[in-house]
RNA sequence: GGCGCCGUACCCAAGUGGUAAGGGAGAGGUCUGCAAAACCUUUAUGCACCGGUUCGAAUCCGGUCGGCGCCUCCA
């Protein structure tokens, strides 16, 4: 049973499906105002886990996210760049989806922009024009708080604590309390992009998308909705409310929030020197991999320390997995496994379930892959792992990745190519020194393959090598 | 000021009343021509600190100190 920590009521509660088969899920997913950065991909790489997660409890899963492709920030930089919104835009959509794609995260079912849902947005307003929950200033539209009991729900706002002289955004000097939010703004500048809709002219609010793609595709009311602490509030808040407010019933059933990422113990931010995209860690010479796993490793909903000494230890924790499995590949095993094993073997598979059941406990599913790592070790030193275990240990680790995405993967055993037969060759060569009792010659050829990339291990059963 | 989270070994980290998982790093050892990997031993009589509840607390309660988040840009 998956039990998960909704924000809504802020306890671990059983999760499934509403309908018991799919799984309807939100995601708040990118501004593509700029290049997204390391703190945003720990967010959407542990929604990537929980969707596999989903998906391996035998649910189906339609899993939306949206791409916020107008804001404020983007029709400046646009402007600047004398670009329309669509073509400045597409250059951080594509390179967003590239990241993803580095980072082993799944798509979605639907990847939907804003701008195409457009009319959609202005039907929602007009909804809450007609039940009175908004009201106009202008050609602006905004949303009337008052009355809602629930307001502030999910951040636990009591809904009257406004912090005097909080920001209030200055073009929004007509509304009719600081609580309320824009639905739909006005032009501004002649310049500014904008939409000519059943509501009038202008372009839409932040919340507004949300509410309506999330309807459009899931319905009014669906299973799931995921995002960063950070939009707790305002943005999760007031996507409850409008949404509520038009179709009168409850919007979302479970809400899960990702912790943010902390630089070497401080806030991330520009100013700091401390922010970083994915780009500026590869550039550095780490695995996509590597930083996959240290999300990973931190379970979603405590603030991970991001460092670079954490990086390279999660770096050589992929080491041990992968010599792990290079070993078990490759070792000359006996036909049968002892029960002891066997046993074992099981209850590691056991226990990550249940780790990642108990919230997406990450960290203990990794505790419970490395303690069969330990056993299977010494079970192949013993001779105790045998061929019955070797496919389906093989086998579990596939489904890790299939689940975690962090298992390396066994390339260097590939199909053997040009370069894989002259490092056979030179194996050889080196074997044959070493027969000779020739070792100056050995380690000549050692050091070659080494400059090769190429790491040459002498086990009991023979010589193995790898790449590095 | 209001609401909330956190503080476990050198680093990361699990743990939600029954006597400290796991990973990384370090030290010693086994194996080994060398090297690597692997394995074994080792690194917290103690979980920020002080009290309390309890037969028993890292875990519950109160307080103190420290760090962080949110209170209309934010993943």
């Amino acid at each position: 049973m998956l039990r998960l920590t909704n924000t809504l009521t802020g306890t671990l509660e059983a999760f499934e499906p509403a309908d018991g088969k799919t799984v309807r899920m939100y995601v708040c997913g990118p501004t593509v105002h700029d290049f997204a950065h390391i703190g945003n991909f720990r967010t959407f790489v542990l929604e990537d886990v929980l969707r596999r997660h989903l998906k391996s409890k035998g649910w189906d899963l339609l899993h939306v996210m949206n791409v916020t492709d107008v804001d404020d920030k983007i029709i400046a930089k646009a402007r600047e760049q004398g670009l329309d919104i669509r073509a400045y835009t597409e250059k951080y959509v594509r390179s967003f989806l590239e990241d993803s794609d580095a980072l082993d995260i799944e798509r979605p079912e639907m990847l939907v922009r804003a701008t195409d849902h457009v009319p959609e947005m202005a039907a929602l307003v007009e909804t809450l024009l007609e039940k009175g929950h908004a009201y106009r200033d202008g050609d602006s539209v905004y949303f009337r708080v008052a009355g809602l009991a629930e307001y502030g729900r999910l951040a636990r706002l009591d809904g009257k604590d406004l912090k005097p002289g909080a920001r209030v955004d200055v073009d929004e000097y007509g509304k009719e309390s600081p609580r309320d939010f824009v639905l739909w703004k006005a032009p501004k500048h002649e310049d500014e992009p904008r939409w000519e809709t059943s509501v009038g002219v202008g372009r839409p609010g932040w919340h507004l998308e949300c509410s309506a793609m999330a309807m459009k595709y899931l319905g009014p009311g669906f299973d799931l909705h995921c995002g960063g602490v950070d939009l707790v509030f305002p943005h999760h808040t007031n996507e409850i409310a409008q949404s509520e407010a038009a179709t009168g019933r409850q919007f979302v059933r479970f809400w899960i929030h990702v912790e943010h990422l902390k630089v070497e113990g401080q806030k991330m931010a520009k100013s700091l020197g401390n922010f970083y995209r994915l780009r500026d860690l590869l550039d550095r010479g780490f695995s996509p991999q590597a930083i996959r796993y240290l999300y990973v490793s931190v379970p979603y909903r405590k603030q991970l320390n991001f460092t670079f000494a954490g990086l390279e230890q999660a770096a050589h924790s992929l080491d041990r997995i992968r010599e792990f499995l290079f070993r078990l590949r490759t070792g000359r095993l006996p036909e049968r496994s002892s029960e002891a094993l066997k046993t074992a073997f099981l209850h590691a598979r056991e226990r990550f379930e249940h780790g990642m059941d108990d919230d997406l406990n990450t960290a203990v599913a990794l505790a419970a892959m490395f303690d069969l790592i330990r056993r299977a070790n010494t079970g192949l030193d013993a001779g105790e792992l045998g061929r019955d275990l070797q496919g389906d240990i093989e086998d579990w680790f596939v489904e890790i990745d299939r689940r975690l995405g962090i298992v390396p993967s066994g390339d260097e055993d590939g199909v053997a190519s040009a370069r894989d037969r002259e490092v056979s060759a030179l194996v050889e060569a080196r074997n044959a020194a070493r027969r000779s009792r020739d070792f100056e010659r050995a380690d000549s050829v050692r050091r070659q393959l080494s400059d090769m990339g190429v790491v040459v291990e002498d086990t009991p059963d023979g010589t193995r090598w790898r790449y590095r």
